[in-house]
DNA sequence: CCGCACTATACTACATTGTAGTAGATAAAC
DNA sequence: GTTTATCTACTACAATGTAGTATAGTGCGG
C-alpha cells in the first residue's frame, strides 16, 4: 500500500479547502479561493498559503497547468473525514462513532462508497490501537 | 445578557479540558490532566499551559482552594459544543444541521435540555446572519 | 529542627497553524 | 511598449500545540 499510514490530522482550515477540491475536483488558489472565501471570509493570499502548505506537506499536488498551478487532493474524503468524525464523536460528543456514520449515510452526505469506505477506515484505527501517548503525527 | 455575544471558536485541545470539566465539574489541573492524558497523551504541562490560556481568555475561571487552582468552565456544554457541531455540519459534512441534532438527541450524546439549549443557540447564529467575512472572533 | 523529595506554579521555548501583506514575474490590454 | 491585473514567492506576526526548566511550597525521614 504506497500510503504511509495513519490518516492525517486535518485542521479546520485545510478541510475547507479539501472540501472544495473534493467537490468541485482539481483547481487553481483562484478557483478555490472564489469558493472557500463565501464561508471563510478569507483573503486569497490566505488560501494561497494553507494550500501551498498543503502541497509542503503532501495533502495535495501541485502541478503546473499552462502557467498556473492546480491543485489535487491526495486523500479521498473518507480518508479526510475519518479522524475528524472520530474527534467529534470521542472528543467532542463522547460518544459511539456508528450513530453517526448511520446518520451520515441517512442524511444522503456522504455516498454508499464512502460510507463503506470511511467505515473501514474507522475500523482499521481501531485495530491500529492508536491509543494515547504514541505516535503524534 | 452577562454573555458577551457570539460563542467562542474552541479549539481541539481546549474541548478536550472543556469535556473534562463539564463531566466531573471544577477540578485542578492535576485532575484534569489524569483524565485528559489517557486519550491525548499530553505531558502534564501541556495541559497546565492550555488551562491557564483559557482562564486568560476567560473560557475558565481559576480560584485557589486551599493552595491548589481550581478550574472552573465559564460556558455550558451546549454553548461549547454549538460552533464545533456548526463546522462540523456545515463545513466538513455539507450538510443540515437538523439531522445532526436529531441524532445527538437519539443517540443520548445530550440530555433533553442541553439538546434544547444547543438548538436555540444556533437559531440564534442564523439569525445573527454571521455570514463570511466579518467579526472573526 | 533541617535538608530532601514531590508537586504546583510560573516562565520560556519552539514548531505549526491562522491570517495576511508586500515584492517580483507574467501576461493581458491598450 | 508601458500600464494593469494576476499569479507566485517571501515575509510577518499572533494564536495554538506541545513541552522543558526554574522556583516555591510542603510534608517526611532523620
Amino acid at each position: 500500500m504506497p500510503d504511509r499510514n495513519s490518516l492525517p490530522d486535518l485542521s479546520k482550515a485545510e478541510h475547507d479547502i479539501l472540501n472544495a477540491l473534493w467537490r468541485s475536483g482539481a483547481q487553481s488558489v483562484r478557483e478555490v479561493h472564489d469558493q472557500v472565501s463565501q464561508t471563510t471570509g478569507w483573503a486569497y493570499t490566505t488560501t494561497k498559503t494553507v494550500m501551498d502548505r498543503m502541497a509542503a506537506k503532501g495533502l495535495l499536488e501541485r502541478r503546473d497547468a499552462h502557467g498556473v498551478f492546480v491543485y489535487r487532493p491526495l486523500i479521498s474524503r473518507p480518508q479526510g473525514l475519518a479522524k475528524m468524525v472520530r474527534f467529534f464523536t470521542d472528543r467532542v460528543l463522547e460518544m459511539d462513532q456508528t450513530s453517526v456514520v448511520a446518520m451520515l449515510q441517512g442524511a444522503g452526505a456522504l455516498s454508499a462508497e464512502e460510507v463503506e469506505e470511511l467505515t473501514a477506515l474507522m475500523q482499521d484505527e481501531d485495530e491500529n490501537a492508536d491509543d494515547a501517548g504514541e505516535a503524534k503525527r
